[in-house]
DNA sequence: CATTCTAGTTATAGCTTCTAACGAACACGA
DNA sequence: TCGTGTTCGTTAGAAGCTATAACTAGAATG
């Protein structure tokens, strides 16, 4: 399960080295202002070394921020999978979809503008559709667990019967029954909502608890 | 209801003619390429005039921007408002829940990234708080409307209880019960979800129909 | 040791927002 | 009708950005 390189010669080290750094920054100037105003000068600029050193290391602004798109979205992905290995547990159990939207939320209030870097207003340039997708399907696989432990029985409406047949998106489990695959989706798009909210600020000054809120749709879901 | 300027003399007649231009210009950029993409200098340049002309008329992009997020507020608002005055219905009926979605996502649909501008990642210098939470309000007073119409008895929860402390929020109906605000709520935040998804691209390649999941979430809303 | 490959440099083009200074056209009171 | 003042639009320019080109110093490799 070694990375891409193969003997990981020392220049090559340096070189990631300094990718990292420069991701690091770039984390940084993101948490303070967003994506839009992230700019490689100032990066270059805080690391000690001048504009055009960095079109070594990333071909342009685009690349750095798909690979910060990308990153986002495997930290996201290893959140959900670690949320069975939680304290009280003992190995890789499964996680109960209370303790995955629990974990959801704190990804994302822990840093806001790497939320919106996945689910924001998506930017022109940006967006490797190939790598995201997978790793979304990663996501889905552990919520499809949780969701097949606990979906309801029966219930067959109209949407059951389109994505019975439509479930290519869940490919790790092509036996999950329709049922579990609606309670998935809820899952994702209601907590979506809720949080997207919360977090672009759309509740600020109407005096309610967006905790309480998302709280709520978890009962819903998991009721 | 005439407009703040009094005697609209010609010269700012001209004014606010030109002011529109600008905005028109910048909705159709924004509609190619996304608000980050926004450039004064391709506007006055598309306008046959040079470069800071423009800024006459607007103090600085964020002023524009600004502007343009609130207008889409008011777009949104007055597509509410507008839902109880359709084809069938006489005057201005109030709209049922089903009708205020469609109408939410046609308007959605109709220009993905007026609804970013509204719904998106909040970018740093923008947003009017006075304004948007007001015409927020005004939407908000016709969604009441319908929850108050549609909203199932009892059913007193957790948030019920707090919604009832917490309902700054809907001034326009004091009296509206605890379960019609949740209703509200829920459907503000779950379309939401389901339509940001959907429009940041986050269903395609997964093989469904997001106006079902839709129409899904709308069905679990009035039902 | 010589060659090659690479990280970093400066210079530059072209774009952006935005300020400053100026000219020209218009509105309006005398 | 004639100043006078406000306003619109201009060009020039500062400061910032992304990105390319050409070059140099240093490390890795034959």
């Amino acid at each position: 399960m070694g990375t891409t390189g193969r003997t990981e010669s020392p220049r090559e080290r340096y070189r990631q080295q300094v990718r990292e750094e420069v991701k690091e920054k770039a984390w940084q100037q993101i948490a303070g202002s967003g994506a839009s105003a992230l700019s490689l000068n100032a990066i270059a600029r805080q690391m000690g070394m001048s504009g055009p050193a960095l079109y070594r290391y990333f071909a342009n602004r685009d690349e750095l921020i798909t690979e910060l798109i990308r990153d986002a979205y495997r930290s996201l992905a290893d959140a959900f999978a670690g949320a069975g290995t939680g304290s009280g547990e003992g190995g890789a159990g499964r996680a109960g979809l209370a303790a995955l939207a629990q974990v959801l939320r704190r990804w994302a209030l822990e840093d806001p503008h790497r939320y919106f870097l996945v689910y924001g207003t998506p930017v022109p340039g940006y967006r490797a559709p190939q790598d995201t997708t997978a790793i979304t399907a990663e996501m889905m696989s552990v919520l499809l667990d949780a969701c097949t432990a606990e979906a309801p029985e029966g219930r067959e409406g109209a949407l059951e019967e389109h994505l019975a047949g439509h479930r290519e998106w869940a490919g790790s489990h092509p036996d999950a029954p329709p049922s579990a695959l609606r309670l998935a989706l809820a899952f994702w798009s209601r907590l979506h909502g809720v949080l997207s909210l919360e977090l672009a600020g759309h509740f600020t000054g109407m005096g309610l608890d967006p905790a309480r809120l998302y709280a709520a749709e978890v009962d819903g879901l998991t009721a």
